[in-house]
DNA sequence: CTAGTGCACTGGTCGGACCAGTAGGCTCTG
DNA sequence: CAGAGCCTACTGGTCCGACCAGTGCACTAG
């Protein structure tokens, strides 16, 4: 074990010491979202390299989603507030690539929406348990209209009713962690099920179950028995997305009811 | 409402239409891992596109984690098995750029841990129940090879046992996303406090206290018991971790305990 | 004072050039 | 004939210079 540990020399390229300067300027503060970076032409005097190489480097930094360029602009490259766009990308080829099975999703959502809203029974203020109150009642709404002949856009209304509810409780649980991936997770697995979802044959039987199962969160979380609402939450979430799950994998979802 | 719906023509930039291409290519399998992509200068020929934004594309796959370029190689770009790196990135930046806390990250891992644990007691198959009795026994071992007096290395080994007793956990939950995830958000939790771990005044208590509520929860996951060996682990999590979380947000943390 | 027009700049793309590396065929040697 | 070494034809990394279509701003003409 003796003599001096020599570490392998990675070749490094003059890209990546421009990214990972600017990504520490970013990540200190030193560049904040709305800023601008100097131009191309500008950065590659002061890197004392080619355009080449910073536009590559610039490349990088825009598929992590730190900056954004745009033609024309007077400016230098824009930097950008934090998004979940790139954690997106990553999660949806891992979705495709590595064969995430709708079961694993949709397990994987149960478990975090299920914590928020436990968390969410303890930390919510009175407003954000109002604002979930609002989001069933426009649930109810959007299943009404339906009813009454409408027909379309109903479940539109009803989906966007069901964001702003699992939104808000979300937000409420104070984590924002959560937030962001339970965010990631619901719209992939929507972008899986949209094209079966049209076709469920009693669309109105589940969305008339749904809004039951929200009430009797809400009034879980109204009696402040987080326990029992993280519960109610991961049936709900079961009684909603079993139906497109294969029966083969449902024993897994189940495995989360007890 | 009515004519013809437009959409807006957004400049789609050339090299974002070699990344499509490619990354189709790669998704839709026409090309699998340990492939090689054509040489820049051919791909320059297929797309018909100058080399510069050839590169820039594949800047843009590399730092997505798709491909890898080596300078040399007579083949040319690497088509890569997907590996999580590129979602490990976009979450550290998050955990930077957005000033998620520690206490948020720490509970983030007691939600996804206990839900693989959970999991783990009812998929478990006996040769994973004896890998995970296997890393506790390490666990042992490491704590008795530091009492000894070899004082160092012994945290290392011990911190390599905890991980193999989670990984075989997070395998057994049959999740691979909650595997991904807890990996990542591990390996973020472990940086922020790897400045703070070596000043632990007493290490051996947490250690030896750590292996106690892994004993605990490897009882309850033996009795099949899921709830219990969950409730344990978030215990145990929080155990270990909660004395480098402020305590004003310790509170939340003990949300997740009852 | 306003409306319109240039102009100076931006990023996007192209083509060509050079370099340091690699791999595999080649030759030369034993 | 087998093996060790060189050689060449590639590779990716970097640089340079050029052109284009846009954008914003200052300036000018009305």
């Amino acid at each position: 074990m003796g003599g001096p540990r020599f570490e392998p020399v990675r070749a490094v390229r003059a890209y990546e010491r421009v990214v990972e300067q600017v990504e520490e300027a970013i990540e200190s503060g030193a560049l904040t979202p709305g800023g601008r970076l100097p131009s191309e032409r500008e950065l590659m005097v002061q890197f004392s390299v080619s355009r080449s190489t910073v536009r590559e480097a610039l490349r990088v930094l825009q598929a992590r989603g730190l900056v954004r360029s745009r033609p024309g602009d007077p400016n230098g490259a824009e930097v950008l507030p934090f998004t979940p766009a790139a954690l997106h990308k990553s999660m949806t080829t891992l979705a495709r690539v590595e064969e995430l099975s709708l079961a694993e999703l949709v397990q994987f959502r149960m478990v975090l929406d299920s914590a928020a809203i436990l968390l969410a029974a303890r930390l919510r203020t009175e407003e954000q348990l109002a604002e979930m109150d609002a989001a069933v009642a426009a649930m109810r709404e959007a299943l009404e209209a339906g009813e009454t002949g409408a027909g379309e856009g109903d479940a539109d209304a009803f989906g966007t009713a069901d964001l702003a509810f699992h939104d808000a409780v979300v937000r409420a649980s104070g984590n924002k962690l959560i937030e962001i991936c339970t965010d990631v997770v619901r719209s992939i697995v929507l972008k899986l099920i949209a094209g079966r979802i049209a076709d469920e044959p009693d669309r109105e039987a589940l969305m008339r179950r749904s809004i039951g199962n929200h009430e009797e969160v809400m009034a879980a979380m109204r009696a402040g028995d987080g326990p029992l609402a993280a519960r109610l939450s991961r049936k709900a979430m079961y009684d909603y997305y079993a139906g497109y799950v294969p029966e083969r994998e449902r024993g897994a979802l189940r495995a989360l009811l007890e």
